[in-house]
DNA sequence: CGATGTGAAGACATTCACAGCG
DNA sequence: CGCTGTGAATGTCTTCACATCG
């Protein structure tokens, strides 16, 4: 049961949070797997197991109840403390993520805005002032920042990410297009535009391919399942 | 060798495809699966796997060949020929993506921008006049438009994405909070802020709960920036 | 010789199918 | 009876270790 949530299963917790939380708005007391797993784009096995490895939080014959859950998953992803985060670079990214209300919404604070440019610092957005980048280590020491948004032009990221890292940092979101390189006990994930472009691009050609090849009953083609439950087409 | 690259192959190779080209501008002809590996921050052994699914594109006891495999990867993507792309949503999120250049650089073409705010539309934005949502139907067909970016805010996300599916899209980036229901012909990939800050702030939580039982040496290893799944591990 | 390419082994994740409980 | 929770089976990905070849 405890000890050791598969990285999988982490990954889909939010999303479960997401549909439950839209549930719990709606007023529904009370769903079960199916409906959950449906109202998240998975399975419903799938869901089951996942859950599983919080705890028995369903009741038999029922269902699980949505606010309790809720509470469960939350407190899982460590969502029942306050995370402060920076965001280094307010350029047209940043001002997205600095305008996005969905990130102060559930246990995250952003503690402040960093820029290099001069013409930027000073400014306000989203109720925050930039300030300078050379005020980085101060604001992660006296803020307690945990996580660190890198959304600075690519040169700057890896400076920049080095600096997070040397003044306590232990969690970076990248958002510039270059591979961070950090020590071991620094956790970084990426997000990146034309990574899922290019994935999406190549679903895209394989999908031209075989509508092409349709009539060609060739026996390569013999890897899709098909029928019922082929290739949903959701991200892995 | 063909038939089927792996998923998380797949995911990898834009990280490949940046990873060379950086080499390739600094004039490096040969590369060994070591370096690139170490450049990518993945392991040797995974890259020559991936790569091995593409063809035998190396030459033993040297390396790869830097533009060589710069063709292979990107014909393998899909990126020889361009994809045309729609963006809805042309608030902060939408300013950053039109303005993204990385986003033309290889491959891509925004074919329009689209907007439901009236105030928006007619304003140019990254060299492209913000047009009128209702015309989503007629840029798809009339541009060919092959992938669709949802920018909006949550409420409006399903909507246009059924529209961009009913227009012939077979490809969807959603940036939209919500879990986008769609016809298994069609693939969507979902870029998500609290969703990756949230995989954070769990790994954040662990690595305290382990400060603090100092003994256990249980040190966190892995972080690995990828596609879709973020996967990490602790090791025992 | 040295680095690729690859079977084989192992780790991890998903799916199945049903026992067990409310 | 209906739905959860879970062992067992299946499938996928990663890692190892070395034969192979330029």
């Amino acid at each position: 049961m405890r000890q050791g949530i598969p990285d999988a299963t982490v990954a889909r917790l939010p999303v479960y949070l997401r549909a439950l939380t839209t549930l719990a708005e709606d007023g529904t007391a009370t769903v079960s797997s199916e409906e959950l797993a449906a109202a998240a784009g998975v399975g419903s096995a799938k869901l089951r197991k996942d859950l599983s490895h919080l705890g028995s939080y369903g009741t038999r014959g029922v269902g699980y109840e949505v606010e309790y859950l809720v509470y469960q998953i939350s407190r899982e992803l460590g969502l029942t403390q306050d995370w402060r985060v920076v965001i280094v670079g307010v350029g047209n990214l940043g001002h997205a993520l600095a305008n996005y209300g969905g990130f102060v919404s559930r246990g995250f604070t952003v503690a402040a805005l960093l820029d290099a440019d001069d013409r930027i610092v000073g400014e306000t957005v989203g109720g925050l002032v930039v300030r300078p980048v050379d005020d980085l280590e101060e604001v992660v020491a006296e803020q307690g920042v945990h996580i660190g948004v890198v959304a600075t032009p690519a040169p700057a990221a890896q400076d920049v990410c080095d600096r997070l890292v040397a003044a306590g940092v232990t969690s970076v979101l990248n958002f510039a297009p270059v591979v961070l390189l950090v020590p071991d006990t620094v956790m970084v994930r990426k997000v990146d535009l034309s990574t899922e472009l290019q994935i999406l691009a190549f679903h895209e050609q394989r999908q031209v391919a075989n509508r092409l090849s349709v009539d060609v009953p060739a026996r390569v083609v013999a890897l899709e399942p098909d029928g019922g439950t082929g290739r949903a087409g959701v991200s892995p």
